[in-house]
This record gives C-alpha cells, structure tokens and sequence, in this order.
DNA sequence: TCCTCTTGCTGAACGGCGTTCAGGTGCGGT
DNA sequence: ACCGCACCTGAACGCCGTTCAGCAAGAGGA
C-alpha cells in the first residue's frame, strides 16, 4: 500500500478513502487482469472443444502477464472477491455445447482449477529460479494437461 | 512463529536454530501433512482409475484435515519446497497403467492441479463463509472433477 | 457573500509480523 | 578443569495493513 501511494504521489491512508482494504483492491485489481484478458474470435464452424481450449488459453495469458497474476487470480476467485467471470463464460461454452447444468459448472471449475494452478505453479517456479534456488525448468505442458482435462469432458 | 514459540514455550528467536526460515518450516508442515494421507490399499484387481482416483482422495483428505492445509501443500509444492511426493506416487501409478513419459508427468500434475485447487477452493470458501460473508454453499463436486480428468487421461 | 457539506488528503500513530544478533546457560567430551 | 557446542533469551530492526483526528478546497444553496 505504501509502494502504491507514493506511486501515485500519495499518502498511503490516502487510498483507504478509496477501496476499504487491500484485499478489495486486490479483487479489483484481479478483475482488471481477467478484462485485459485477450479474447480471440472463435470461427463460426470451430467446435466446442476448440472454443473452450481458446478461452483458457486467453485467460491463463492474462494472469501470466502479470508478476503473481495466477496467485492473486486464483485466492481472488476462491474467496469470491473477484475474478468469476471466466467460471461464467466457460460455463456458457459448455451449456451451448450441450452438457447438463450440474456437469457444466463442475466442468468449468475443473478446468479453472487446471488453468489457474499450472498458471500459479509456473510463475512459482521463476519465481524460485530467479532466487537461484535451481530447479531443472520443466517443459511447458499447459496445452497438454488443458487437452485431457477437454478430452475429459468430452468423454461424457 | 510466536505463536508457535509460545505453544513450545520458547521464544519465537529460538525457532530459528532448527529453521532457516519460516517458509522451510512450512515445507515441512507441508510434507508431514501429506504423509499423514491415509494409504488405503487397493484391491488387487483394482483398475489403474480406481487407484489413482483414491490416491487423490486420500491426499485431498489429508490436506482438507488441516486449517488452510490445500493453502499451504499448494504453494511448498509449487515452489518446489516439499510436497513433492504425491506426483511422485501418481506418476507411478501411471507408469504401472501403461502410460509413456512425457504423458504420465503432465497428467499427475494436472490431477493433482485440480486436487489442490479444489480444496484450496473449498477451504476458502469455508473460511469466508465463517466470517459472515454469506455465498450459498456450493455441492461437493470433487468427484466429478476428478472423474472427469481420470476420463481425460482414459482417453489416450 | 456567506455558510455548509462533501471529497480527498495529510501526518502520525498502533499493533503485529518475520528475522537478526549479542550474550547467556548447561551439558558432553577430552 | 576446560573447551566446544547446542540451545535458548531478550531486545531490537524494518516492514506491513490499518485507523483516526484534522486540514484544504471546491460545489451548491440561501
């Protein structure tokens, strides 16, 4: 808070006028990351499996644009201070695609949980490596991991 | 770690001649809670899904048997400070299932993803709901979370 | 013009946190 | 009897989120 306000040229009581406490700025703050979200235009004949890797795709690069972006998202999301509106689009996706109301929302949180923790653990792990604690740097497997949890789904 | 120092009556400085840090010793939280994960035996007919998908209950019921537990064995394993023996075991028993390397690393870490997110998830929401911030409290969907990616990996 | 209300901010403090460090104490080994 | 070492004390350091009384300036009505 301090870091913040002098950013902003300001004391830092200063911004308790504006938010009530840091964690509400945090939500405000994961919202504004998960917005700035890209959000690329599926084609019309692509399927529903293509539509639902693309919006994971997009929102796991909104977080990892940003230094702890997955962790603020994901303890953000958890709480319910900010961040539940990719759990509302997929959700969308899949009711479209056909699935039943209880498998959707289990289905959407299925893969935010994917998505935001292979997010947190990578960021995590430059986090550590930046520290030299030198762990072998494992291969990016995101698009992997997010095709079983897809396939997964499609299996019902 | 005053707190803790009290509970141990002694003082918090005292601490730091068994622990370099906070953080390490939370890494070795981190590693007595998942060794107190129950290890149900399986059948020895049992298939590879039923073993793994009790594997990850029982280390979901050991991180859930602890206060911000998914919390804590999350961010050890992500940084690579403990916790690291569940992927260990699921990747094991992935091996054993019949599934090549590269594949059978990605799919524990994406399972074991979902199982501390979901209980990352479920205790905060606990913990908000305990504070009066009042969410209508969602089903218990880990089941099918799980069973879906199970699936997921089934289909390769 | 004067008064008042509101908005936005200052400056200082509070309690709590992880961590450090010089010094003390007592036990085992030589 | 002496040294070394493991363990601990007591006090401090710098940082953190948060609170609070009070000040400045602009808007709006009488």
């Amino acid at each position: 808070m301090r870091a913040l306000g002098a950013e902003l040229g300001v004391q830092q009581s200063a911004l308790y006028h504006h938010v009530a406490s840091k964690q509400e700025l945090l939500g405000l703050v994961a919202d504004a990351i998960l917005e700035r979200a890209p959000r690329r235009p599926a084609r019309a004949d692509a399927s529903w499996q293509t539509r639902v890797r693309r919006r994971c795709e997009d929102v796991r690069a909104a977080v990892l644009a940003y230094p702890d972006g997955a962790d603020l998202v994901l303890s953000m999301w958890a709480f319910g201070l900010g961040g539940g509106a990719p759990e509302d689009e997929l959700r969308a996706l899949l009711l479209e695609a056909g699935l039943e109301e209880p498998a959707a929302s289990t289905a959407s949180r299925t893969l935010l949980h994917f998505v935001y923790g292979h997010a947190y653990a990578q960021q995590a792990h430059d986090h550590a490596a930046r520290l030299g604690a030198v762990v072998d740097h494992s291969p990016d497997d995101f698009g992997a991991g997010l095709a079983l949890v897809v396939a997964g789904i499609a299996s019902r």
